[in-house]
DNA sequence: ATGAGGTGTTTACAGTGTAATCGTATTATG
DNA sequence: CATAATACGATTACACTGTAAACACCTCAT
């Protein structure tokens, strides 16, 4: 966690923070703890965030920056559809990495309104929509396939998450994990495909039906 | 709020609960407060509620299933088609209403692992997936359909509660929103269709090419 | 009328975020 | 290098949170 240093830093406290809730849930994170955890008062901290909140929030930063790091976003595409499948799949690993931080992603109020969650940074939609540009959509469509494109992310990834989630009630091996089901027949029979995980198939199904969809959109 | 009236009730203190998220935000719901409301001390919501957690899944539980009560759902639907969309649309209507509350609908850890957000309640998924296999679903397909169409709702009306809640950071009316854009010329070229609001046809264009997508699956 | 639960109140306590103040270590300036 | 300025962490303090425990009352079946 913290090592032999002297001086604290706000990149040091927001990246103990990401791994703190990573460990233990973001209802555990704590001034207090997080300064225990970097070998500090908690009262430190506020010399490198202005409060839990502003915490919060740089979490969210650094980790939607983070993106532009992943080995997926560091070469070029050469269309638009690789580029979507590139930032999708980017996006995936950083929800499947952090699955306890990605509802605060989806959730978190965004400095603009026009920001959509999970590429909620000013640098990450300029790259999107210079990128859609680049490869030959208009303004509008741009736009448009911006609002499609984060629709999709956050349907498909905060549930992933949530499924990856140490903190959900019903794991027990029992197959009639929700009680007696007796009420409720479909549910019963079908249960054990609910229960199957394809979500990395139904996750690019989806991304190709929607990079399909904004292909014919663009061309109408 | 409250009437005069002499004894507690759960129902009422979730009800309750739920108006004073609506008028003040999640963060102000505390249980000292929502006792005020209700002209009684604190410790009194403890008889009708286990705590602070289960307060807000009783919330939950008590909007999502009064889905069933709003006037989309109560006569039947003739097709598929038709019952997607009147599912989607009774969800909207909630997402509009309680913006401040969806984010809990979407990210609450659900009681069971295949529970998938908005539509977490066994009976929810029992009236999905045995009206789909009416109109002929066999069982694989009512499965993938019903995890397909969480994920777009989730996606589709998060971000659309997000639009709405109050507390987003920059609503000044200052057309330069995020401060200077120097470095993001497009961004900046494009801000004005990014902040035009088509919620509502964006809504129901994914809703169609999700039935459409839906229809060439099962026809396969 | 009488007992027994159920319901609201009071008191109490550990834990939270954070404002204010105070030394000290670090850095900038001569 | 000496000294002044500043940044940083520690300490203390306070209002507020969720909730456990004990208490008093009201309601109601017997």
């Amino acid at each position: 966690m913290r090592v032999v240093q002297q001086r604290l830093d706000r990149t040091q406290v927001v990246e103990s923070a990401i791994a703190f809730v990573d460990a233990c849930g973001l209802s555990e994170l704590t001034m207090r703890r997080l300064g225990t955890a970097l070998d500090v008062e908690a009262m430190a901290l506020y010399r490198h965030v202005s409060g839990r909140a502003d915490l919060l929030e740089a979490m969210v930063d650094e980790l939607i920056d983070g993106l532009f790091d992943d080995d997926l976003m560091t070469e070029d595409s050469h269309s638009w559809e690789e580029y979507l499948q590139r930032v999708a799949n980017a996006t995936r690993n950083l929800a499947i990495e952090h699955p306890r931080i990605f509802p605060l992603i989806a959730t978190q109020p965004p400095q603009a309104p026009w920001l959509r969650p999970p590429l909620r940074s000013v640098r990450w939609v300029e790259d999107f929509l210079s990128s859609l540009q680049r490869f030959g959509f208009a303004d509008a469509e741009a736009v448009a396939a911006y609002k499609a494109f984060t629709s999709f992310l956050v349907g498909a990834l905060l549930l992933q998450a949530a499924s990856l989630n140490p903190e959900v009630i019903g794991d027990e091996e029992d197959s009639s994990v929700g009680g007696d089901l007796g009420e409720y027949p479909t549910v019963r029979r079908l249960q054990g495909l609910l229960m199957e995980d394809h979500a990395q198939r139904e996750f690019d199904d989806a991304l190709d039906d929607l990079i399909e969809r904004i292909r014919t959109s663009t061309q109408a």
